[in-house]
Parts: C-alpha cells; sequence; structure tokens
RNA sequence: UCCGGCAUAGCUCAACGGUAGAGCAUCCGGCUGUUAACCGGAGGGUUACAGGUUCGAAUCCUGUUGCCGGAGCCA
C-alpha cells in the first residue's frame, strides 16, 4: 500500500492508500464523519463511515481534534461533492497525536494582532503555507538566474565592525569587549570579490534598527545583492530588469493555482511584467510630480510611499528611476559628469503601490571623491582603509544593486504586508514567537 | 519618533450613563453527505491597567501599557 501525499492524490485515484497528516477540520455527523486532512502539499477531504472501520478507529475518529495528527488508509475516489474533487473513504485510523481542545486558530476571520502572536500555528494555514512556498520558489529563481549568468554567490559577514552606509541604524552587539554590528549590507565587501571573481553576489539577512513601523519594513530581512566589475549604471538596469522578469516568470509557471485560488492575486499584471522596463530619469520622475497630484514637490528630496505609488501607477510593468540626487543616496554613488548634484543610481519602483523593491547603482572609482563624501557623511576613514584600497589597486567602473526578498514577495503574491511573507517577522517591537 | 484609531468571554463583535450579551470555539446529547453543517443543552467575564467625575461607569475625563493604520527612513 502506497503512503501518499495529497498533491498526488489524483495520481491515486481507485486505489488503497495510506496518508498522514493533520486535521484540518472534522464535520460530526454521527455515525458518519467527514475529516478534512492536511499534509503541507494539500487538503484532501476524507470521510469515515462507521461500518467501514474497527470499531476502535471509529470511535478515535469521533473524538478527533482540530490538528490532531493522524495516519489513514482507505480507497482513494473521486467524488463531486468533495472540495477538490477527490476524497478518501476510510477503512482505518490511527491517532499519532491527539491535539489538545480549543486550538487558537479557527476557520474564520481573526485580527492580525492576535494571528501574529500565533504564527508558529499560523503557518499552517493553506494561505501563509502557500506564501512560504512562494518566497522558496522565489529564492531558488533568484539564484538560479544569478548562478547561470555567472554570479559566484560569495556571503558576506553578519558581524561587521562598522556601518556599510552610515545612514541607517544598525543593532549593536559585543564582539569580545569591542563593538560590533549586524550588517546592513554586503554590498561593500562585495565591491572587494568582484576584483576576484568578476561577477559575485551575497544572499541573507539584513538588519534595520530603523523605528520604522509600515507595511514594507523588517527589522531582519533578506537581500541579494549581486555586484559586478566593468559595469556601468546602464548595464544594471538591463541585468536587473532580466532577473525579475525571470523571478516573476518562474512564480507563475509554478504556482499559478495558489496565486488565483489562495491568494486572489490578478495574475495578468503579473504577466506584464516583461523587459524592457521604463526608465526614468528622477528630473522626469520630479517633473511628473509635478505636472500630476504634487505640484509642489521639490526638486532634490528623495520620494515618500505616495509619490513612488503614484509614479509606478502609471506603466503596467516595474520602473527604474535613475540619477536621483546625490545628496539623498549613499555615500558611494558614482557622480553623473558634468552634473555633481545627481549620481549614477537606479531604484527600480514595483507596480500596484508596492514601491522600492531595489536600489543600486555605479559606485564610484574616486579616493577624492570617497574622502569628502566621508566627511560629509560624518563616516571615520579608518574604518574604511580597506575600501579606499579598491580604488588604489586596480579600479574598475563597477556596478550593482540591493533586491529586498520580502518585499519581492509581497508584490508577487499580492499582500498588504510583509509581515506575511516570512515565517517569522522581525518588526519593531516584535520578536515573538 | 510623530499623527490617528482601537482595547468587553479563547476568537470575532454587540451593549454607548441604569441587571454584561450574541455567533463561533470548548464540553454533553442527536443526526449516513458535511462544505465556516445543523438541532438541543452546559460552562465560560476584576469590560487592558491606575486614578477621577457621578446616586450609579464597559460607557464620560486624565494618565499608563498594548495593538492596529499611516508618516518619516529605507530594500
Amino acid at each position: 500500500m502506497p503512503t501518499i501525499t495529497i498533491r498526488e492524490a489524483a495520481d491515486h485515484a481507485g486505489q488503497v492508500v495510506r496518508l498522514q497528516g493533520w486535521v484540518h477540520h472534522r464535520t460530526d455527523k454521527g455515525r458518519l464523519q467527514f475529516v478534512v486532512v492536511r499534509d503541507g502539499t494539500g487538503i484532501l477531504q476524507a470521510v469515515a463511515f462507521e461500518k467501514d472501520l474497527p470499531p476502535a478507529a471509529f470511535a478515535a475518529a469521533r473524538e478527533l481534534t482540530q490538528e490532531s495528527s493522524i495516519r489513514i488508509t482507505g480507497t482513494l475516489r473521486a467524488d463531486a461533492r468533495a472540495p477538490g474533487g477527490y476524497e478518501l473513504g476510510i477503512d482505518d485510523l490511527e491517532v499519532v497525536g491527539l491535539a489538545e481542545p480549543e486550538y487558537p486558530i479557527q476557520p474564520k476571520e481573526h485580527g492580525v494582532g492576535f494571528l501574529m502572536e500565533q504564527r508558529h500555528l499560523w503557518i499552517r494555514t493553506p494561505r501563509q503555507a502557500a506564501i512560504l512556498r512562494i518566497r522558496a520558489t522565489i529564492v531558488r529563481a533568484i539564484r538560479a538566474w544569478l548562478d547561470g549568468h555567472g554570479f559566484v554567490n560569495v556571503d558576506t559577514p553578519i558581524l561587521t565592525p562598522a556601518a556599510c552606509e552610515g545612514t541607517s541604524t544598525l543593532f549593536g552587539t559585543d564582539y569580545f569587549g569591542t563593538p560590533a554590528f549586524l550588517s546592513q549590507s554586503g554590498q561593500l565587501y562585495n565591491e572587494a570579490t568582484i576584483a576576484a571573481l568578476g561577477k559575485t553576489y551575497c544572499f541573507g539577512p539584513t538588519f534595520r534598527a530603523e523605528k520604522s513601523k509600515t507595511r514594507r519594513h523588517l527589522t531582519e530581512f533578506w537581500m541579494v545583492e549581486p555586484e559586478m566589475a566593468f559595469a556601468t549604471l546602464e548595464d544594471v538596469m538591463e541585468v536587473e530588469e532580466q532577473f525579475v522578469s525571470h523571478i516573476v516568470a518562474t512564480v507563475l509557471a509554478e504556482h499559478r493555482d495558489a496565486l488565483v485560488d489562495l491568494l486572489e492575486r490578478d495574475v495578468t499584471a503579473l504577466e506584464a511584467v516583461q523587459p524592457p522596463f521604463p526608465r526614468l530619469s528622477y528630473d522626469e520622475a520630479v517633473a511628473r510630480l509635478q505636472d500630476g497630484p504634487f505640484p509642489d514637490f521639490p526638486w532634490g528630496e528623495d520620494f515618500g510611499a505616495p509619490h513612488e505609488s503614484y509614479l509606478a501607477e502609471q506603466f503596467d510593468r516595474p520602473v527604474f528611476v535613475y540619477h536621483y540626487p546625490t545628496a539623498a543616496k549613499a555615500f558611494y554613488m558614482e557622480e553623473v559628469a558634468g552634473r555633481p548634484e545627481v549620481c549614477r543610481s537606479v531604484d527600480l519602483l514595483a507596480p500596484e503601490g508596492y514601491g522600492e523593491i531595489i536600489g543600486g547603482g555605479q559606485r564610484t572609482t574616486s579616493t577624492a571623491l570617497l574622502e569628502r563624501r566621508f566627511a560629509e557623511h560624518g563616516l571615520s576613514r579608518a574604518d574604511y582603509e580597506w575600501y579606499l584600497d579598491l580604488r588604489r589597486f586596480g579600479a574598475v567602473p563597477h556596478s550593482g544593486f540591493g533586491l529586498g526578498l520580502e518585499r519581492t514577495v509581497a508584490w508577487i503574491c499580492g499582500l498588504q504586508h510583509v509581515r506575511e511573507t516570512t515565517a517569522f517577522p522581525r518588526m519593531l517591537e516584535k520578536i515573538y514567537p
């Protein structure tokens, strides 16, 4: 007798099979019990008639509580009355672990505050499980595309001696008596590794101790940061549009049903994500804002969420905004030739109000410019001697970007908040469970 | 950190100055086709906390805490 998973149930219609999983829901009809089983791959209705089971097994079926783990055997058959079209006619049942009564999460509406407190159980629900599966697919697509395009995975340290960018707040810790910080970016390190390997990327957790409290912020999130030697801003945009399109196409190919059925995602919006993406200079973007609902938007300011949403709304696919004001961006950005007030940076704004999912640009090769920026940003030059070495010994034009995994998952899945994109989100003042 | 809102049974909510309630969940009973089943019964509360106003406060006022939404900042 084969032990099957629910995903492959249709292939076993007419056969006697074994299935193990958790009780998602039970309907007690007396001498007839409906047991809806969840096994991590799907959901299947099983039905136990008293006459078909050993008396002890049927008695156990009558006592099943929500989320009890069970092992059942029976005949799998097509039945239009069952959700999903297939049903398991139980002929024996074994309780593996009887769940205590009053499982907190019911098949009804709950508040998000309550669900986050129960996150360790909430992830069992089909919708949450589907999101985590899609996240895993996105991670795989990211690695597959980069690995297939000559990038070498070089992971960078999480414990770091100083700020990478100097702007955001860092989580501090003690490193054998000296202060250390949790990394907020691996980029600076990969500016070093590209001189050894050409094209590299790091992909791991990133920490920002910002007091940010919005639907697009986590204090711990994952970021993939590709970096390329001999690459310009224009090169990076071409890479980004190919890369993002591949990620979206992979999810559509593997999870269309989950997107439509469980997440109620409008997949036509995702199907539009094909290269090339529209390109807008910061100057043009500001002009659009001023001609639109933000006539007083001052040139030089960074965009807020409403501005990003307005710009992104005008296109059916992600849009690049490049050549931001130098003052609004990180210290390592290369200047635009002849216009030092703007820099060779580029952000990628996702459609449908999801905002910036990628930030990137061309890094400066000028030690003089870096030394000036350290002073302007209040950074200690001594912390960055190694970074200056990269300019002293064979500097090349180089560029890269960082893609926020959780924002990308939220966008592709059509979620209202990034907290559902990771199993155990870390948010402002929230670290349980 | 700032602005706004909310806090009543395990959950989702009602009661809005006059005896604290419902649905779901739980427990007991019934039912051979349920789809968040249905029917009958039971238990379940320091109305977030502290103070104040009042004959009387879940309700009005002040403070605290927590949560939700948004902003700034960022990916």
